[in-house]
DNA sequence: ATGAAAGCGCTAACAA
DNA sequence: TTGTTAGCGCTTTCAT
């Protein structure tokens, strides 16, 4: 019970009959090692079954880092996140290097465990999306040089200098409210994610813009927040229904409220777009499977993903190199739930 | 640039005017320490911002497991895989331990990456969605003793035994197919996913299974087999629907590759249930918001998860425990798509 | 209650 | 080309 296979460079020397050192050199071809030589400590190793501990090579090594990304989500169910996880992966495996995910599952206390995990585990840098702006402990972390790039969320600190890849929310919510207001609508409810995160504040300003620039005033009760989840969605939306004078659109900001939405609209029996419209943040793989096909903007999770682990990755060859913010654009897809 | 706080129990030891020895015990209270004393280290630690490095620690410990899970699924974009996820993570947060998920893709060399490099990280365990049957690093390390749990799929190598947690396949699809039998239907057409994968070998006997019972014979020109991808569902379909004599249901493995049937169906303007009944393998959260609503088998992917990691948590503290197969039950959720 | 010192498994000078 | 040796940062006897 337990050997464990704990055999050490110590036992492969031996066997092979050379030096610590020699067996070192024969797997990390650091340097020239005689062809013969060479095969017996293959041989030995393979007899032994041996493998290098990574934790000594740490230890010892000059290069600190163990080519392992770590990398924080929110939430590891929304298939958003899961397409940047994918994204990042690609990348980081072409370079050799694993990806860890963790899930934050938006709590911070869940955040900060995994941080410090991490850490304790000495991964070369950090994919992060923070769970929210103001965080004591990543101020830490980034203060302490440790490579970071934000994701999907940028972290609204005072002077600090992060690498962040995020989308370009205003613009995306601008173009789907200036859809329905094209298409005739003034009453557009919005049903807004998790009142502190960047992506909400930015997204609610393209709604807010795009009201303002056709001169449509904003409404209280056709503005709401949830929670991001599909519960939240189900919930806004008997809400908005519940109300005297019904939206006549509903924007919803995120995938998985967008379908909660969807679902309590069908309950209802409300005809889609007929009686309400509907366009989500988020485009999805099922959402053109959808009843209506959903209108949605498409963010572009994968490249998302690819473009944070490139960042990591650059900074990582070289730290000193000066931050940067990578802004992609958004799309929108339009299908049945909105009319036209 | 780059002091990356790499402060060491010496320094703190200095900065506190005691031994290394002193600071260790205060850190892990592993013996009696006077109280002023470890004022005086905890302060000198907070000053430097000090952080025990988890590799030395584990270098030099008895204790050398690092209270991370590893979890290697097959499909991260996958929600149930994602649910899976989520059940382990839950679990071993509450006992503390981290969750470090890698995703193979389906392949093998990238199974094998990741497997070696959380060993070499010395994770405390793994749970496993193996790739294929066959695989012999996994054996060697299941041999080696490291705890291994395998979930979803089961691992067939001949007399090797590794605890597992799975779905009764073979009885979710022959509820479903008998479902489509007791609707009437004759003609049914089932889509496959990967040959090879013990859920495909299963989940197709209880197809058979349910045809044998009911005196229906198998039909080569029915049984197609896809690659567990929404692309593999669309092909298939495709396929189905240029045959002389149509199916009347077809009946989907996964749940990507029913996306894909039912979006090919609702493509080519099929009447479903109405010329074609659908019937898929796992309940998605979206299902009962698709057009048609969905139909399908479900599977507790998150029960899978916290099983799963409840199991390795037990092996974990006592190595010697029997290996067990948890078996969980699926069940059908009757929705529109396959007519009644 | 505290300190000195050995050593975990490995790599990198420095010698030979 | 190969071996010897000194640590990496920590914990753990064994002394004191």
């Amino acid at each position: 019970m337990g050997k464990k296979n704990n055999y050490t460079v110590e036992d492969v020397a031996k066997l092979a009959e050379v030096s610590t050192a020699t067996v070192s050199r024969v797997f990390n071809k650091s340097a020239k090692v005689n062809e013969q030589t060479s095969q017996r400590v293959l041989e030995a190793a393979k007899e032994l079954n041996y493998r290098p501990s990574r934790v000594a090579q740490r230890l010892r090594g000059k290069r600190k880092h163990s080519m392992i990304i770590g990398l924080i989500v929110t939430d590891l169910e929304n298939p958003f996140f899961s397409e940047i996880a994918r994204g990042v992966e690609d990348i980081a495996y072409q370079n050799k290097n694993a990806v860890m995910v963790c899930n934050s599952n938006e709590d911070k206390a869940k955040e900060k465990f995994y941080l410090e995990a991490l850490i304790a585990e000495q991964v070369s840098g950090f994919i992060l999306v923070p769970t929210t702006h103001n965080n004591k402990l990543i101020t830490e972390i980034i203060n302490d040089e440790y490579p970071v790039v934000c994701v999907d969320r940028k972290l609204n600190i005072g002077d600090i200098n992060v690498d962040s890849v995020t989308v370009n929310n205003k613009q995306g919510a601008y173009r789907a409210v200036e859809r329905l207001i094209k298409l005739g609508h003034q009453r557009i409810a919005i049903i807004n994610g998790l009142e502190e995160l960047s992506t909400t504040v930015e997204r609610f300003e393209g709604y807010k813009q795009a009201l303002e620039d056709y001169d449509i005033s904003l409404v209280d009760e056709l503005i709401l927040y949830a929670d991001s989840r599909e519960e939240g969605g189900i919930k806004s939306t008997k809400q908005l229904l519940e109300l005297k004078e019904r939206p006549t659109a509903i924007f919803s900001i995120n995938n998985l409220m967008t379908l909660g939405c969807l679902e309590e609209l069908n309950t209802q029996g409300i005809n889609i777009p007929g009686e309400i419209a509907l366009i989500g943040f988020d485009d999805m793989p099922w959402s053109k499977a959808l009843n209506p096909p959903l209108t949605a903007v498409r963010q572009p999770g994968y490249e998302l993903g690819v473009s944070a682990a490139e960042l990591l990755l650059k900074r990582l060859s070289n730290p000193s190199r000066n931050t940067s913010d990578i802004v992609l654009n958004p799309e929108l897809i339009v299908r049945a739930s909105c009319g036209n």
